[in-house]
DNA sequence: GTATTGTCAGTGTG
DNA sequence: CCACACTGACAATA
């Protein structure tokens, strides 16, 4: 669809060409998926569904295209949402590196031995850079490896430590049961019995009154009603509760309004859901499917009802609301637009960049794995390490209580140490953070790893096991939790009532070759409710805490995508008909109209007249990893581009796999794009920008989402197909996603690159108007969460590599797909050789209001 | 220096 | 084969 230079006319809103059919034979792969897996999905669909569907997949006489250029004014997404905080400029970079004040050598710093020329960095481009010239340093430095990197582990005193205390999430049995082991009314308030105590000025010996003889939290509710007015006045400049955006300085009561509340609160709440990795894998053990790392696969029954739609989490973030009649503490003025998209700008940037250098050091422990260690080291600790000397963390110094700017609920993170990052949780290991207010320790955020208490009609309340009590340590015994640390501070947060940050911890499913199997999900703000004491699984006492989401909040993806089992809206089963490995539904809760027919092919098709040169694949027999040896890993660079759980470590101009011709098997590290999709997407029908791809997966940063397919054509041939030219993709032109990378894209020229490889505007288009994939429904956003690769497996011409989209970021389930188009303003034009333009909608700080 | 903390990656078990 | 449990190493903080 993308087209530049003077070629076509283009149009931004996905019009469906009539005359499409689905002609196409399915594709068989010789991969992991099989048909019968798909069909195993389907199976479990309500019959009256998939009977409906399969009317109404390819309707005969039931065409409906909207007219071209039906483009409202209304933004898609709202400012600073979702996938479209757009990247920060360039004077917010430099105002937020803490190199003018550090003058750091990131190689000395990590290795003393071997000292490097001194290194300053302004930019995330510059850390990239380091982080290079650590790993291969280019000339005559001496080369450092990752191992190098480790500072050298001073004489820790092993075998010290190990000690596992938090513990949470009991289901409501289990509280009931440990009622009766309550200990009653052996409380002594911790605050004393004078209410004067919560005062700033109290004495300084309330918190070690605090301590050890609380067990209940509702022994002392009442003798703590009154100080909770005054606590809260001596917190309350500090708060930021993000369903009071609207309504800064409101106190008091907050009406409900159920048409700002995104329809959140009105969803029902029934433990109805299956989820296939739960419940269903050991029926079905064609589980492989949608599997990479975070999957999971999601199964639809008729009873419930979903209520999202593809702007779901963005509009539920700019229409956050207060609900019902809770009474919220005062909050802190709206900080305005600018302000809160340059914090989400930093944290998306941020996070990139960690994650960049996590996969690169990841690449660099996996090329060793076969020729020296048989273990990984932790690359989070080496990143985080080479990250926190070139950038300052996101929202630094003490840890805030309540909303963190630029953290949106639902944003997922892939190693514990990046809510540090961020800012959501500070300690670097333990579950709960707490802050000093005055004289008293307040929780601002926990790490639930456990799995909430999903009984009927109460999602939104967690029980969260204290910490502490020498639980797992070995060689003592186990104790009872005292109160003190995160405890007590959960404690006082439940009389203080200040907002608390849960993080839930899942383990996702688990594979071989899948890599980290763990990933983090911010929940939003909670109130701590109660809390009490009660044995434990080794039967020491531990503490319990009940935590209850704050209402008003956007509803968290994954919990949606669980919950429902039908997808509302859905008017199509799988629009590739079985052509891909994981099928494709179209969701519409707009209107009737239906995704419209085309020829469904999996991967681009080359016309006869497309000579392609032969591809002379490598001769590696036991994989692709020795790198000397295998001519496809030469042609990358000297690396395979790839992690070995399938992401791709960088963008590169061109990327090599192994092929058809090579020897190596299909489960080569350097084979990814070229198995197709391995998420569950769907096509769904967005607000104003016409249909849109989603997915109902987590989708790791540097994924394989899938490839831009369609007819090979030569520039002569495009200019004709004018008439409907919106789903052209000029080949070559993708190259400078700099809005996306800005500086990871233009630091290709390290001497692992192939970036004398540069793909020039080779003169072919991709025209995805008849024949095409799921990537022709993927819309344009000055600052997408995808980026274009292009990628080389099944032939050896570079004027024509096949166009494959990858994750930038993490993704949360639903949140919309976008990569950017690439238009140069005043490039396009129209049959008539007038210059077109055309707005963009996508709503992002970056966006200059013009897609061509 | 020490105690505390829980993750991560690997290994073992059912 | 898969899910789960367990273990050693680890780093940061109070």
């Amino acid at each position: 669809m993308v087209t530049s230079g003077s070629r076509g006319v283009v149009y931004a809103i996905r019009d469906f060409p009539p005359g499409c059919g689905r002609l196409a034979a399915p594709i068989n792969r010789s991969g992991e998926h099989s048909v019968n897996e798909i069909s195993g999905l389907q199976k479990n669909l309500p019959k009256a569904n998939v009977a409906n569907s399969e009317k109404e997949i390819f309707p005969k006489n039931a065409r409906k295209y909207y007219p071209q250029g039906r483009v409202s004014v209304i933004r898609d997404f709202p400012p600073f949402c979702g996938g479209n905080a757009p990247p920060l400029s360039k004077e917010e970079r430099t105002e937020r590196t803490s190199l003018k004040n550090k003058d750091i050598n990131l190689v000395t710093l990590v290795s003393e031995e071997n000292p490097l020329e001194k290194t300053k960095c302004t930019d995330g481009k510059q850390v990239i850079e380091a982080v290079r010239d650590v790993i291969a340093p280019e000339g005559s430095a001496p080369i450092l490896s990752a191992e190098d990197i480790r500072s050298k582990p001073d004489e820790h005193a092993s075998g010290k430590t190990k000690k596992q205390g938090a513990y949470e999430a009991s289901s409501r049995n289990d509280m009931k049961e440990g009622m009766h082991y309550m200990f009653e009314n052996s409380i002594k308030s911790p605050f004393g019995s004078s209410p004067n105590e919560f005062d700033s000025k109290s004495k300084k010996a309330e918190d070690k009154d605090f301590q050890t003889n609380l067990s209940d939290s509702s022994a002392f509710e009442n003798e703590l009603l009154e100080n909770d007015r005054e606590s809260q006045e001596v917190l309350s400049d500090r708060w930021i509760v993000p369903g009071l955006m609207a309504s800064a300085q409101l106190h008091g009561k907050v009406t409900f309004n159920p048409d700002l509340a995104g329809g959140s609160s009105k969803r029902k709440r029934k433990k109805s859901f299956t989820l296939l990795q739960r419940d269903n894998t050991r029926k079905n053990s064609s589980t492989k499917w949608a599997h990479q790392g975070f999957n999971q696969v999601v199964v639809w029954d008729k009873k419930d009802t979903f209520h999202g739609d593809g702007q779901y989490t963005n509009d539920s973030f700019a229409q956050r609301s207060c609900s019902n009649d809770v009474s919220f503490p005062p909050c802190q003025t709206s900080t305005g637009h600018n302000d809160a998209m340059t914090s989400r700008n930093k944290v998306r940037e941020a996070l990139r960049l960690f994650q960049a250098i996590c996969r690169m050091l990841l690449q660099e422990e996996e090329s060793k794995l076969k020729e020296e260690r048989k273990t990984f080291r932790r690359v989070d600790y080496l990143a985080v390490k080479i990250f926190k000397q070139k950038m300052e963390f996101v929202n630094p110094g003490k840890s805030i209580i309540g909303l963190v700017p630029g953290v949106e609920v639902g944003d997922e993170f892939q190693y514990f140490v990046e809510l540090n990052i961020v800012g959501l949780h500070r300690p670097s290991q333990a579950g709960i953070d707490y802050v000093k207010q005055g004289e008293r320790t307040v929780a601002t955020s926990i790490i639930a790893s456990g799995s909430y208490e999903d009984d009927l009609d109460n999602s939104d309340v967690l029980w969260y096991m204290g910490q502490g009590g020498n639980v797992m340590q070995k060689g003592k015994d186990p104790e009872d939790q005292k109160l003190e640390r995160g405890n007590l501070a959960l404690a006082t947060s439940k009389v203080v009532k200040n907002p608390v940050r849960v993080i839930h911890g899942e383990t996702r499913s688990s594979g071989l070759s899948e890599g980290r199997c763990k990933a983090y999900v911010y929940d939003g703000l909670y109130w701590v409710e109660e809390f009490k004491q009660e044995p434990g699984p080794h039967g020491k006492l531990v503490y319990k805490f009940k935590l209850v989401r704050i209402p008003g909040q956007p509803e968290i993806a994954w919990k949606v995508v669980r919950k429902s089992k039908v997808r509302e809206g859905l008017c199509v089963h799988d629009i590739s008909n079985g052509k891909e490995i994981i099928p494709i539904c179209a969701i519409n809760t707009r209107d009737a109209e239906k995704p419209p027919t085309f020829v469904y092919v999996p991967r681009m098709i080359y016309p006869d007249w497309c000579h392609r040169t032969p591809s002379k694949g490598c001769s590696c027999i036991n994989g692709c990893s020795q790198s000397a040896k295998c001519s496809c890993v030469m042609k990358n660079g000297g690396d395979i581009p790839y992690n070995h759980n399938g992401a791709i470590v960088l963008p590169k101009p061109l990327v090599y796999e192994c092929g058809p011709t090579c020897k190596c098997p299909p489960s080569c590290y350097n084979r990814v794009s070229q198995h197709g999709i391995r998420f569950q997407f769907e096509v769904f029908k967005t607000k104003s920008k016409g249909w849109g791809v989603r997915s109902l997966n987590s989708i790791p940063s540097g994924s394989f989402i899938c490839e831009y397919a369609g007819e090979i054509l030569e520039d002569g041939e495009a200019e004709k197909r004018t008439g409907h030219d919106e789903y052209l993709f000029d080949i070559g032109n993708n190259n400078s996603d700099s809005s996306l990378w800005d500086d990871l894209s233009t630091i290709m020229h390290d001497a692992h690159s192939s970036f004398h490889q540069v793909v020039p505007d080779s003169g072919f288009t991709i025209d995805a108007a008849r024949v095409g994939n799921l990537g022709r429904f993927i819309n344009h956003s000055c600052s997408p969460n995808l980026y274009a690769q292009n990628v080389l497996y099944d032939h050896d011409d570079e004027r024509i590599p096949h166009i494959m989209l990858f994750a930038a970021e993490n993704i949360p389930p639903l949140q919309e797909l976008t990569y950017h188009y690439n238009y140069m303003v005043d490039q396009v034009h129209d049959e008539n050789g007038d210059v077109k333009k055309k707005s963009c909608y996508c709503g992002s700080s970056k966006c200059t209001g013009r897609l061509y």
